[in-house]
DNA sequence: TATTATTTTTAGCTTTGCCTAAAAACAATA
DNA sequence: TATTGTTTTTAGGCAAAGCTAAAAATAATA
């Protein structure tokens, strides 16, 4: 099929594709993976000879039908495995992602398949974003930001979007977690910052901490 | 650490090591590893570099402490997930190489620790080859192969010396799997051939089949 | 609009791991 | 021992995936 570095690059173009309506750049690519951006525009170039991606110079890339199916099956993979190793390896949240990078690029109909029946086909991994299904859908769960949360508001976390192990353990001391309720009690004018109350606690978290952070209310 | 194929090649090198008590030819390797003698020779020697091998020109390679340590460590990941695989994941025994041959490339101290405890630190693979534990050791088995039993004498199926499949699948339709009993009743003298009792039945087995079972009596 | 700054692409190199063909070493045999 | 045959090594190349430095295109600004 396709190898370990093309399938980064298909799953980085599917993630920063998320975020903006037109074509993922060069830098941003070559931001997400570590790479240059001369590296980056030879390996689009690649993409799009074997038809995952459309390519136009100077304009960035965005996936084909057959690119983002490929991208759904890789973070199918790699969420999988992320439930996997938390609900039946005894790892902690902000210690698979690393591991997961490497798995999700198994190549195995069969595994992925026994290995999401022996999850019990859960719909969202341990940092709650969603896991496709075998046909690339995701349930699509209508998360806000918690920034975009008004004083008095109260919600439940559902989401982290950040995968950095630093971000999650710094939650685990504030104690937020998946499905972690919540109030919002004040936030700063000046810099965005919000005060939560979480288990009877009062906790202040940054702009940058509560965009990262999804929540349903 | 070291790159898939490097420890591709030191699991091929440990494996050859255990049939003959010299250094491990670059032909075999080349054989084993489905590359060509010249390919064999440059890796041989970034091995001999890394301090993984030994290498003599002409005279073939052994594995050092610090290789034997590696490649026991490969073939630990390997054997323990392909006992995951059919323990946990209704894998046939003839389905899991292949897959296992990637997974045990997976670099987690942690990944393999937990999946050993998850499956109750199992001694043996599927195949019945021994699993080495977190520092090496392998359970010593007194095996012998099948093959060199005489007529009359009993035993029980303890191991299994070829991982391709459609040698699994044929002893799944003769019958026998780890642990099954057998009687050996006739050996004849022009070919090698052997005649056993499977549960009642009779089944005819060439010399090629009997020197890749082994038994225990 | 002309100039400057930023982003992207191109050109040319490097490393890894493989290949083929030719040379060298070792093994077998007349 | 001299010749022939086999195995191993060396030499020279190739594709993948990265890099730096320079050129080209686009974007920002005077
Ligand atoms: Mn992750
Ligand atoms: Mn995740
Ligand atoms: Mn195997
Ligand atoms: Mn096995």
């Amino acid at each position: 099929m396709f190898t370990q570095s093309e399938e980064n690059y298909l799953k980085a173009i599917f993630h920063l594709q998320e975020e903006t309506n037109d074509g993922v750049s060069t830098s941003s690519l070559s931001e997400l993976l570590n790479t240059k951006a001369a590296s980056v525009t030879e390996m689009v170039k690649k993409l799009a000879d074997k038809s995952l991606v459309d390519y136009r110079k100077y304009y960035g890339v965005q996936l084909t039908e057959l690119g983002k199916n490929q991208a759904l099956s890789v973070v199918r993979k790699h969420r999988l495995w992320e439930s996997f190793l938390v609900e039946r390896l005894n790892f902690k949240w902000d210690e698979v992602h690393e591991v997961a990078e490497q798995l999700e690029h198994i190549k195995s109909a069969k595994l992925v398949e026994e290995l999401d029946k022996f999850l019990g086909r859960p719909h969202y991994d341990p940092h709650g974003d969603p896991i496709p299904d075998a046909n690339g859908n995701l349930p699509k769960a209508a998360k806000k930001r918690l920034s975009q949360l008004k004083a008095g508001n109260r919600a439940v976390c559902k989401g982290f979007n950040d995968t950095s192990s630093s971000f999650l353990k710094y939650l685990d001391r504030q104690g937020i977690g998946m499905d972690t309720s919540i109030e919002v009690l004040q936030i700063e004018s000046f810099d965005e910052s919000m005060t939560i109350k979480v288990d009877e606690k009062e906790i202040s978290l940054s702009k940058t901490a509560t965009d990262h952070i999804y929540v349903e209310d």
